[in-house]
DNA sequence: CTGAAAGCGCTTACAG
DNA sequence: CTGAAAGCGCTTACAG
């Protein structure tokens, strides 16, 4: 039996023919559920490939068509749930569509990020997916860009330029959570947490306008940096509370920073909502059930994946497409927090 | 020049041969630094590698040598950042050991986990890292045995059988626990959250064994089942504390469960450490700065994913090493809720 | 120390 | 409707 010959080794098309009497261009076309193939032949060809425990060897196909069904994802930062939930929404459109993720995470080093593209580059990836570490020179876009494999770049920008995006409207977000705060009447609001990148300035632009529309003078005491994590808004906080301000009401930088001002807060026996207002951003899953619930900007972090990896489908199909953008509009979600 | 000759196709190696005036093996010799080849005739075909913007095409080299790099993980909670901090430590790991990472993301859809697998089987992966799907069979392990591929199971193991397996001793972490909570002098320690699956199951264990030890019978009213998630664990202590049993302590099934709980105290003015004591388990990030910090049990997380990846990696170098297993030793951290 | 040759497992025109 | 043949870009004995 054809069987035995095997001995040890995998399937190949040739085996498949061979057992089922065909020649393995046969089995190729069979494979693929190719119209030109006739019923009956077929179902010789796949009865002949369960029989051997015949196993698609993607490689090869791959290999001899120049194709590819993997994605490259490089995320910076999945320690935080923000970019673990877009991580999500990535994952499972790409899958969806038929396609495989290559993951690496870079926790903010240039050189790691270098590295990781340029693995993936050798696995030859259908495209990429880049959420750039902090760092990162703009040149990178135009290296990607030379190496002619599709891009999008998600989360934070790369500056102006003709590259595919998903993001969202960091001005405007703040500057609704500002607002919102404003027109509550507190006279200062200070803002919590970030402190360096494109995200933090725009999210500082929006701040400021609000400001701004209401004839308030902007000031960098109510500033307070830290990096976007919860021991950043931890410390954010108690610099804030001790900076003998009387400051009543913060904007932070994100979610995440927020939980650690909820913290620092409830320390000092502090509650968010009646002795201090405070807004975070992305409504990641955890500000629901926080303590106590947080009000925020709501810019859907899975679905703000799932558009980014849509971009990326769109891109491969249609190369020459113009310019694909994706600003998820951010909506400010009050719960109990401010 | 050569250069001009490609227009357009990328580089190959008999591109580069040309360039240097050597053979196509001579190059394949110097991409691996090979010693047989002298360093003058290195030098020239890295030149011309250079020249050509030459990009090792890996899916050819692994095809020929039947080799592979990447290793395919599936993880089913990415949501839970108890899973996404796994994860960071297992790519990690394996990046570092030049694997790559082919991530999917199941949700718990034991269908999907199938068709995940057997796409990465596809891509002739090197090695499998799976957290099974709740409700995963028992069968799946000889099926992907029967592969031929390298398996390490982990968090939550497959019962009884020869596999590798990298988790922590659930039932001790929840007997330290429980233990620590009975000798604060609470009468009454709730079970809160979780509800089916292994680890459930070991976990309410070694609140049992902590009762048994004090002589104090277990009670199912006790025990309040549900999603171990944030919502799961706020609806649970509702339910706790709606039961009329005046319970005052609490040992979570994780830790997301916990600020769930945490939430839920919040809402009714309780403050968990003063009016309930509240241990979870894990040890995510973000029950250092959770509002009031959470005390849990320590179990490592990002250390348990590297752990779990170099089982996987020792495997793949030792076929025929026997049984390996990791099993994270908890730890009591205590904070501020208990 | 380097080259010629065979082959990894597929796909894709091209015949018939 | 199916088969014979060439080739994707590498690697690896084998000569010399």
């Amino acid at each position: 039996m054809a069987t035995k010959s095997l001995s040890g080794r995998t399937a190949t098309i040739v085996d498949v023919a061979a057992e089922a009497n065909v020649s393995k261009s046969t089995v190729s076309l069979v494979l693929k559920d190719s119209p030109l193939i006739k019923g009956e032949t077929a179902d010789r060809v796949k009865a002949a490939a369960n029989k051997l425990g015949y196993v698609y060897n993607r490689k090869a196909g791959e290999l001899r068509g120049n194709s590819s069904n993997a994605i490259g994802v490089v995320i910076n930062d999945l320690m935080n749930p923000f970019f673990a939930e877009v991580l999500v929404g990535i994952e499972r459109k790409l899958v969806d569509a038929g396609y495989v993720v290559l993951m690496a995470h870079t926790r903010e080093d240039v050189g790691l990020q270098d590295k990781v593209l340029q693995s993936m580059r050798e696995q030859n990836v259908a495209g990429f997916m880049l959420c750039p570490a902090l760092n990162t020179s703009r040149a990178l876009l135009k290296t990607i860009q030379s190496w002619g494999i599709p891009l999008t770049v998600f989360v934070r920008d790369l500056g102006p330029g003709n590259y595919d995006f998903a993001g969202s409207d960091s001005e405007h977000g703040v500057f609704l959570a500002t607002t919102h705060l404003l027109n509550a009447g507190h006279q200062k609001v200070g803002f919590l947490g970030g402190q360096k990148g494109v995200v933090f300035t725009r999210r500082l632009d929006g701040y400021k306008k609000a400001l701004k529309e209401k004839g308030i003078p902007f000031s960098e005491d109510l500033v307070f940096n830290a990096n976007p994590s919860r021991v950043g808004g931890y410390e954010a906080m108690n610099a804030m509370l001790s900076a003998g301000q009387q400051i009543k009401a913060a904007v932070c930088y994100n979610d995440v920073a927020a939980f650690g001002a909820l913290s620092a807060l409830g320390e000092k026996g502090l509650r968010a909502g009646s002795d201090f207002a405070l807004i975070g951003f992305d409504n990641i899953l955890d500000t629901a059930h926080s303590n106590p619930p947080l009000s925020t900007i709501d810019i859907r972090p899975t679905d703000l994946g799932e558009q980014a990896a849509s971009i990326l489908l769109q891109r491969i199909r249609e190369p020459d497409a113009k310019r694909l953008v994706y600003t998820a509009t951010p909506t400010l979600l009050l719960r109990q927090t401010a």
